[in-house]
DNA sequence: GGCCTGACTTTAG
DNA sequence: GCTAAAGCCAGGC
């Protein structure tokens, strides 16, 4: 079979599963080192569209701000909860990206 | 080939 | 800090 993986595509899968535990990314993050600052949007259309969730730690990608935008495997909820336990520190309702904002090397 | 939708981001008020 | 509007990208029909 051919993978219909396209190179943008492969490029975010890629980048979210270089996501260390206990840290979070942004759409705008993994755009930017998929290549396309812009799209945001499309990198998280992958994610909704990804169910490779064991290979792709889509629930440690949030929004610019540490919102948690959207999780199609049961909810933000079962997202935060996730992110909890991995050790990822939360303000409030929103992700600590100041303590917990994962930083490309 | 064109239009609409979507887990976004940024700027302005 | 929050709300509203505009902009950019890729996929699906």
């Amino acid at each position: 079979m051919k993978a219909k993986t396209s190179l943008f595509q492969t490029t975010v899968y890629g980048v979210t599963s270089r996501i260390p535990k206990g840290k979070v990314a942004t759409y705008g993050q993994i755009a930017k080192l998929a290549g396309k600052p812009q799209a945001a949007r499309a990198v998280g259309m992958f994610m909704s569209k990804n169910t490779d969730g064991k290979a792709v730690p889509c629930h440690r990608v949030v929004a610019s701000s540490g919102a948690l935008a959207g999780y199609g495997m049961g909810g933000v909820g079962i997202k935060k909860k996730m992110l909890l336990t991995e050790g990822v520190h939360f303000k409030g309702v929103k992700v600590d990206l100041a303590t917990s904002k994962w930083v490309p090397r």
